[in-house]
DNA sequence: GACCAGGTGCCAG
DNA sequence: CTGGCACATGGT
């Protein structure tokens, strides 16, 4: 046994205005790995394992290019958070989620990942990803977490292999979408060209993909900072904005107008205020 | 056991 | 356009 990675001294980074943990655990990716206050963290093939000390990210494993990308470490925060909203709850978001960054995923693990989280717990899907990943997914040197399985290789499976990934019904969704892929129908990447409403389309004529899962999508993996999911949690969050009920698409409709340019970066930090405080705006 | 979870698809009115 | 319902699974 070699010693652990973590014993090398690693590079370091600046990273201002940036939170590891907080961007790791904040429900955009639900594999990521934390032990004795490092990170491991997957993307394609590719492990990163990294430190936080203040504003300084210690890198023990992964390349520099790959993992700026990865975390965005380009936004320009200062003026995300200038365009949050002033009214006193997304303020109280700001302040308890700051550093919180939008991640850029890989395309396919994440149009995956969230076909699988319809009506599930964040535990849920961390649990149906790793299944996945380790009975599924190509092996990663160094890490105890397997890459996320290939569209091809989950077209390869049958719905009763996936549903004892514990998918349930969402099983036929993967299997499907999957197949389209892995047929060549569709290349994710190429149509990173599109417009977002076009864009959304496309991803909306996956099976299992609605509005929801498309804009979770469109801000997690292709870095649409515009996109505002509206999970249970959003509609309650501006719901009591609103003051008055509204269809899911009415209530990203007013997210989209009230937290502007960057709604999606609103949108999260909201999401992880009202998930972990278990408060609403006029509470 | 009831209730709920980062919803979607399909059907009726 | 809207509301209602089925769809699996696992944790409080």
């Amino acid at each position: 046994m070699s010693e652990p990675v973590s014993m090398h001294r690693p590079r370091t980074l600046t990273a201002p205005d940036f939170d590891l943990a907080l961007s790791l655990q904040c429900g955009q990716v639900f594999h990521a790995d934390l032990k004795d206050g490092i990170w491991s963290v997957v993307a394609d093939r590719e492990l990163f394992v990294l430190g936080q000390k203040a504003d300084r990210l210690e890198i023990f494993r992964g390349a520099i290019p790959n993992i700026r990308r990865y975390f965005n470490l380009d936004h320009p925060m200062t003026s995300v958070y200038e365009s949050f909203p002033s009214d006193a709850y997304s303020q109280a978001a700001l302040a308890g989620c700051r550093g919180m960054r939008i991640i850029r995923q890989p395309l396919w693990e994440c149009l995956a990942t969230f076909i699988t989280s319809s009506m599930k717990q964040v535990a849920h899907i961390r649990q149906m990803s790793l299944t996945l990943r380790s009975k599924y997914g190509q092996a990663v040197e160094g890490s105890s977490v397997n890459a996320y399985p290939e569209a091809t290789r989950i077209a390869s499976l049958s719905e009763s292999d996936l549903r004892a990934c514990g998918l349930g019904f969402r099983a036929k969704s993967l299997l499907g979408t999957a197949r389209e892929i892995s047929e060549g129908r569709v290349n994710l990447e190429s149509l990173q060209i599109l417009p977002t409403s076009e864009l959304r389309e496309a991803l909306c004529c996956f099976p299992g993909v609605g509005r929801k899962i498309a804009n979770c999508v469109l801000l997690f993996a292709y870095g649409r900072l515009e996109a505002v999911p509206v999970d249970v949690w959003i509609a309650r969050i501006a719901t009591a904005m609103r003051r008055r009920k509204a269809s899911p698409l009415k209530l990203e409709e007013f997210s989209v107008r009230r937290f502007g340019p960057y709604a999606g970066y609103v949108q999260q930090y909201l999401f992880h205020h009202a998930r972990t405080t278990g408060t609403l705006p006029g509470q």
